[in-house]
DNA sequence: TTATTATTTAACCAAAAGGTAATTTAACCT
DNA sequence: AGGTTAAATTACCTTTTGGTTAAATAATAA
C-alpha cells in the first residue's frame, strides 16, 4: 500500500485495460460507456479502473447531463519520465548514444536534461 | 495477472522498495545483504523483491562464491520509455513546447522520436 | 568434517487487486 | 409521475502481493 506519488501512478499503469483506455482517451473524451465498449468485461469492472486512473491523476471527470466524460490528463506521466531520466545512460552502454545524449541536453532538449 | 512485458515492468517499478534497489544499483553491483541493509524488512522480503525486478529482466543475478550480486539491467526502461513518447505532447499543451518536440525529432534526439 | 556466512525456499497470513451480479442513484424524456 | 439510459455502489469471491518466521541449501573457512 505505497502511498507515494511514483508508486500509484506506476501501478495505475500496471495493466493492459487501464493503459488501452489512456490510449483512447488520446484521441479525445469518451463516456464510461465508449470506453468500456472494447472490453469483455462489465462496467462495475470499468468503473473500477478509472477510479484507479482517476486517484493516479491520470484522467480527469467531467459532467454532462446523465454522462461523466473522462478525459486524459498526462500530467504524472511527466513524473515518470523524469523517474526514468535517471536510468536514461543505462539502457545502451554505447558511446555515440551517450554522446547523442549529452548534445541533447546541451541544445536544450525538452526532456534530455530533466532529473 | 497480465502477462504483457509492459505490465510486469510497470508493476515491477510500483513499489518503492524496489525503486530504491534499482537506485542503488545505478552506483553498481551488489550483494542482497547489502541492498537489505537500508530497509527495515527481513531478508526473504528482498529476496521477493528481487525475484520481481528479475522476472521483469530489471536486474541480472551473477555467482561469486558464496555471493550473487546483482546488477541493473536498464533495457525494459527504453520500453517504457517508448510507451511514454506517446503521451509526451499531452504533458504541456503549450505550443513551444510542442515546437521543441517537432525540432528535436528532426534532429534525431535519441528518444523524442521513438514510438 | 564442522562451523559460518549468504541466500533461498516453504508455509503461513493479512490486505489489496480485479472481477462478478444485483441494487441504487442521477439525469433525461415523455 | 413513470420510464429509460448512464454510471456508481454494495456485497461478495478468488488471486496476487508483501510481509513474516523457521528451515533448507550453497559455498567458504577452520
Amino acid at each position: 500500500m505505497p502511498a507515494d506519488r511514483l508508486s500509484v501512478t506506476f501501478s495505475a499503469l500496471a495493466d493492459p485495460t487501464r493503459r488501452a483506455i489512456l490510449a483512447r482517451l488520446t484521441l479525445g473524451e469518451a463516456s464510461v460507456t465508449e470506453l468500456a465498449e472494447p472490453f469483455d468485461m462489465t462496467m462495475p469492472a470499468i468503473t473500477k479502473h478509472l477510479k484507479v486512473l482517476e486517484r493516479a491523476g491520470l484522467v480527469a471527470r467531467g459532467r454532462a447531463a446523465q454522462w461523466r466524460p473522462v478525459r486524459l490528463e498526462a500530467e504524472p506521466l511527466r513524473e515518470v519520465s523524469g523517474w526514468l531520466q535517471n536510468y536514461r545512460r543505462f539502457w545502451d552502454e554505447s558511446l555515440d548514444r551517450l554522446d547523442d545524449y549529452l548534445q541533447a541536453i546541451q541544445k536544450g532538449d525538452p526532456d534530455a536534461g530533466r532529473h
